[in-house]
DNA sequence: ATATTTTGTTAGGTTAATCTAACTTTATAT
DNA sequence: ATATAAAGTTAGATTAACCTAACAAAATAT
């Protein structure tokens, strides 16, 4: 069985080997940066994931997950992300609080825990920060979420949930005449700071990024 | 903040110090079997619990918990059987399946989450052992219970709560057809061993008295 | 009262995960 | 094309939690 430490190296690696289509590969100083340890430290523990066949690595090369580390790592995301998905539907926790304790809960060792915690959950698609949740085979049938700041300007999206929930924003929104399934252009971008100029039943706004980043739209 | 090991050895402490109202100091040894460590290794941790002002220990003295401890102490109980209730209710474990899985959820650090999770469960006062849940302040009203060893031949009980939740002990208690609420009569004792005959739904049983001794009733 | 057993302690060693400092290889820039 | 910078590696230490083996103290039994 893997320890917690292997498990947050398999997926940084994870993370790391999957942010764009074209990387599928990683340094020793990217992953020790991204799991504040030391190069040396990390390097250490590649050699070790090696020896357990979970990482491709040679001296001075690349890394990259092997077959069997990739799942491994994907067993943690997925139970990473259903327990935010707990925390935020069952216990009310806010969009922005779930991260860090669902760090925690996802070195707990139960197929059976995850199992039930997912029927309990009734099988969710999303976590609260709209990325897809793998399901037991480690598959992902669905993309995450897109968010309006993702948006190509002209093109116009459906309003199909809000990631945060607190009263201030959930009173912007309405402000700017938004509910679930409105109907959103996008006019303009500023390059500068992703502030945006949209288009809601005739009425123009303009939005910040930050805004834009908290509603999921189609 | 606590590692779980440290944690762990002051439940630990806190079980072996609180198995009966004489008995409030523990031994090296019996702490170290406890854990399944070797003495050695306890006696280790407690010079560094004791630095830690957690336990109270003098070379070759009897070991207690400091207040301080005792309130930490309580707190993991509580996690602990708050976790386990959870599991019971809401996700559908067997009360034998609870413990093992509480025994990992009960070192989350999140003060947050375990209110959160107290008031999803709706401020429960039992486990599905039947034992009290502490409170947020660390209060636990503690009633005297009788154990099965105690009841009178001829005489009718119901089961409320088991002392010992190891796994061994809880899937003899299924063996002889018990679980929570259920009814038992006592038919005979052996004076010699307490060893007792009971029925159960029917069903009798001879039991030893220190299988009796395990379980609270009503 | 003393020998024996039980209990507890110490010294020294191991492993996992971390570090610093020095070194080597690969990449970059002129 | 080679000097410099960046990236990666190695060696040697440290800490927490564990171990074994040897020893010391306390409890017990005759």
């Amino acid at each position: 069985m893997l320890s917690q430490t292997e498990e947050n190296y398999l997926k940084a690696l994870f993370y790391l080997t999957s942010e764009n289509a074209d990387k599928s590969e990683a340094g020793t100083n990217e992953l020790a940066a991204t799991l504040n340890v030391k190069p040396a430290t990390a390097n250490d523990m590649l050699k070790k994931l090696k020896e357990k066949k979970l990482v491709n690595y040679e001296r001075y090369g690349k890394i990259s997950l092997t077959n069997s580390g990739k799942k491994q790592a994907i067993d943690i995301v997925r139970k990473h992300r259903l327990w935010e998905t707990f925390l935020y539907e069952k216990l009310e926790f806010t969009w922005d609080e779930v991260h860090e304790v669902a760090e925690q809960l996802e070195h707990i060792h139960s197929p059976k825990l995850i199992e039930k915690l997912e029927k309990f959950l009734n099988y969710p698609e999303f976590d609260p920060h709209g990325d897809a949740i793998p399901n037991a085979k480690g598959e992902l049938k669905v993309q995450a979420r897109k968010t309006l700041s993702e948006m190509a300007v002209g093109k116009t999206c459906k309003l199909i949930a809000v990631k945060d929930n607190s009263a201030s924003f959930l009173q912007y929104v309405m402000k700017v005449g938004l509910g679930l399934s409105s109907k959103i252009k996008v006019i303009s971008r500023q390059d500068f700071d992703g502030t945006l100029e949209i288009e809601v039943n005739g009425k123009k706004s303009v939005v910040s990024q930050k805004f834009a980043d908290n509603l999921f739209v189609v």
